[in-house]
RNA sequence: GGCCCGAUGGCGGAGUGGUGACGCAGCGGAUUGCAAAUCCGUGUACGCCGGUUCGAUUCCGGCUCGGGCCUCCA
C-alpha cells in the first residue's frame, strides 16, 4: 500500500478526461507520484489574464496532488521556437515576428517575455514547478524523434517534413473530430496528403535566413510547434505520464498532434498521457482576451489599478475550471473584497492562536468533518467554488480552538493558494497607478482629520474626507487600516 | 456552413430528482459626531413548451436565445 492510503484526507480524486468526456479516478502510473505536462506560453509577447487562468488551474491540479498526498513532477514548458502564427502551419514564426517588429533578436524577446510570464506566475502564487524547460534546449531531442518517426509517418515538402495523420489510429479522437472530414478548412501547404497533416520540421526558404534556425535531415530550419511538447513531456517525465493539461483550444489541433507523434514514436495507441485534462477561457465581452487585437489584459493593468493579483486567483477559483468565466472589472472587485474580508478574518484569527503551538492537523470534529468535506470538494474534479466556501464557514465561526483552527485553514490553504497566513491587508491595498495622491499626502491628510476631530471641528474633518474621497482614497476611522482606496470598476 | 457548449436571483457563480451553495451588490441592525470600514441578520433565481416521475431547476425531446472553436490565443 502506498502512503496516500494512510493520510487522512479519504476522498478519491476524479478528474475529467478529455480523452473520455467523463470524470476518472485519479490512478497513478508510478505509485505515489504524480508526473503533470501543462502545455506552456509562447514567449513572444506578455501573457493576457485568460492565458494566466490556465496556469493557475494547472497549480491548483498541482496543489491538489499534494494535498492528496503524491509527490509532484511539474512541467511548465516555455515556447521560445516553432510557433506559427497560424497553428495549421502557415504564416510566420510568432518569435522572428515579433523580433522584427521590435528590432530585436528573437533569443531576447524570448528572455524578456519569459521572466515576465514567471514573475505573473509568482504574482499569482503559482508555485515554480520542477521544470520550465525552453523548447530551444530540446532541438537535438526533437531532430531524433523526427528522424525515429519519419518512415513510417512523414513525408517531406519542399516546404518541411510533415506527418501523415492517417498513419496513426483514430487521429483527433481528443478533438472529436475525424481525419477525412475537413470539409471548410484552408488547405494553406501545397502537397499536404490530409489537411490536418502538420509539421515536424520546417525549412528555412533557400532565400532566407532564421535567427532561430538549424542544421537537420531534412535542411536547416526549425522544429514544429507540436512536436516540442510531445519530446519534452518524455524527456522529462516518461511516458505515458499521468496527466497533461492546457487550455481547451488545444483540444483541438495541439493536443491531438502531440498524441499522433506519441503514437507513432511509441508505436502503440498511448496517447502519452493518462488523463488530459482543459481548462476553460475566461470571457471579455470587449475583446481583450485576444492577443491579435491589439491592448489585451495582462496582469500588470490589473496592478495598475489597484487589484492585487490574488484576487484574480481568488475569482478564478471561485469558478469551475471547467466554466468558462465572465471576467470584469466589477467581478474582480468583487474578489477582492472577498479577499480582503477573509484576510481580516485570518488576522484576528492569528492574533488569537498568537505564541499558542499550532497542531499539524486539527481533532475536534467539526474541523476534521470540514477538511473532509473541503476534501472531497477538491477531489472531485476541483471544484473550488465549493472549497472556499467550507473556508468561508471556518473564517466566520468563533467557539473552536484557534490554534486547531488554524491548523485547518492552513490545509486547506495549500490548496487554494490565496497566502491566507502571510497576506496583510496592507498587501491588498495597492495604490493605482494612476492615484493622484501619494501615501505621505494621505497620511498627512489624515493626520490633520485626527486633530479637528479632536477639536470637535467636524466641518474641517468632513472637508478633509471629502478631499480625499475626491482622490480616490476612502477614510476609515473605525477600522486599524485607517484608509483605503476606492477602486475604479468601469 | 461544420463541430461543440451553455441558459440559475441585480452581477458573478456552485450544485441537486424532493429543506433552491457561496461571493459581491442591495436592504435592516450594531458601531460611528455623521460616514466609511467591520460585525450580525436578511429578500430575490433555476429561458420557453412538452414528456418521464408521486414529485424536475436537476433526466429526455423540441424551441428560442447566447457563447466558443473551425483564423492568433490558455
Amino acid at each position: 500500500m502506498s502512503d496516500v492510503t494512510k493520510s487522512p484526507e479519504q476522498a478519491q480524486l476524479q478528474l475529467f478526461n478529455s480523452l473520455t468526456r467523463s470524470l476518472e479516478p485519479y490512478k497513478p502510473i508510478h505509485p505515489g507520484e504524480a508526473r503533470v505536462y501543462s502545455c506552456g506560453p509562447t514567449v513572444y509577447n506578455y501573457q493576457h489574464i485568460g492565458n494566466m487562468r490556465a496556469y493557475i488551474f494547472a497549480d491548483t491540479l498541482g496543489r491538489t496532488l499534494s494535498f492528496k498526498g503524491y509527490t509532484l513532477r511539474h512541467v511548465i514548458n516555455i515556447t521560445d521556437v516553432g510557433h506559427l502564427t497560424d497553428d495549421a502551419d502557415s504564416g510566420e514564426d510568432k518569435m522572428e515576428k515579433m523580433a522584427s517588429k521590435q528590432g530585436k533578436s528573437a533569443w531576447d524577446i524570448a528572455a524578456y517575455y519569459q521572466a515576465d510570464f514567471e514573475a505573473d506566475l509568482a504574482r499569482l502564487n503559482v508555485r515554480r514547478p520542477a521544470h520550465h524547460p525552453k523548447a530551444t534546449d530540446y532541438v537535438d531531442a526533437m531532430i531524433d524523434w523526427g528522424k525515429a518517426i519519419e518512415d513510417k509517418h512523414c513525408y517531406e515538402l519542399d516546404s518541411g517534413l510533415y506527418f501523415d495523420v492517417s498513419t496513426v489510429p483514430a487521429y483527433g479522437s481528443l478533438a472529436r473530430t475525424e481525419t477525412d472530414d475537413g470539409e471548410g478548412r484552408i488547405d494553406t501547404v501545397e502537397g499536404k496528403r490530409n489537411e490536418q497533416d502538420f509539421a515536424i520540421w520546417r525549412k528555412t526558404p533557400p532565400d532566407e535566413t532564421r535567427q532561430m534556425e538549424w542544421d537537420s535531415p531534412w535542411g536547416r530550419g526549425a522544429p514544429g510547434w507540436h512536436l516540442e511538447c510531445s519530446v519534452m513531456s518524455k524527456e522529462l517525465l516518461g511516458h505515458p505520464f499521468d496527466i497533461h493539461t492546457g487550455g481547451i483550444d488545444h483540444r483541438e489541433i495541439h493536443h491531438p498532434n502531440e498524441i499522433a507523434q506519441n503514437q507513432a514514436f511509441g508505436c502503440c495507441d498511448s496517447s502519452g498521457a493518462r488523463i488530459w485534462m482543459h481548462n476553460n477561457f475566461l470571457i471579455d465581452r470587449a475583446g481583450k482576451m485576444s492577443k491579435s487585437a491589439g491592448e489585451f489584459l495582462r496582469l500588470q493593468l490589473l496592478v495598475d489599478k489597484g487589484f492585487h493579483p490574488l484576487a484574480y486567483r481568488l475569482m478564478c477559483l471561485q469558478a469551475h475550471y471547467r466554466s468558462e468565466l465572465e471576467f470584469s472589472w466589477s467581478n474582480l472587485h468583487a474578489a477582492l473584497t472577498r479577499l480582503k474580508r477573509m484576510v481580516i478574518a485570518m488576522e484576528k484569527l492569528k492574533a488569537k492562536v498568537g505564541d499558542l503551538p499550532v497542531p499539524d492537523a486539527p481533532r475536534h470534529p467539526r474541523l476534521v468533518q470540514a477538511l473532509a468535506d473541503f476534501d472531497a470538494a477538491v477531489s472531485d474534479d476541483l471544484n473550488t467554488a465549493k472549497a472556499l466556501t467550507i473556508v468561508d464557514t471556518l473564517l466566520g465561526q468563533k467557539r473552536i480552538d484557534a490554534p486547531e483552527c488554524l491548523a485547518t485553514i492552513t490545509r486547506m490553504d495549500a490548496v487554494l493558494g490565496l497566502n491566507l497566513l502571510t497576506l496583510s491587508r496592507a498587501d491588498l491595498r495597492i495604490s493605482p497607478a494612476d492615484a493622484p495622491i501619494d501615501q505621505t499626502g494621505i497620511e498627512a491628510a489624515l493626520a490633520e482629520r485626527k486633530a479637528a476631530r479632536a477639536d470637535k471641528d467636524f466641518a474641517r474633518s468632513d472637508a478633509i474626507r471629502d478631499d480625499l474621497l475626491a482622490k480616490g482614497v476612502e477614510a476609515m476611522d473605525g477600522d486599524a487600516l485607517g484608509w483605503d482606496w476606492v477602486l475604479s470598476v468601469d
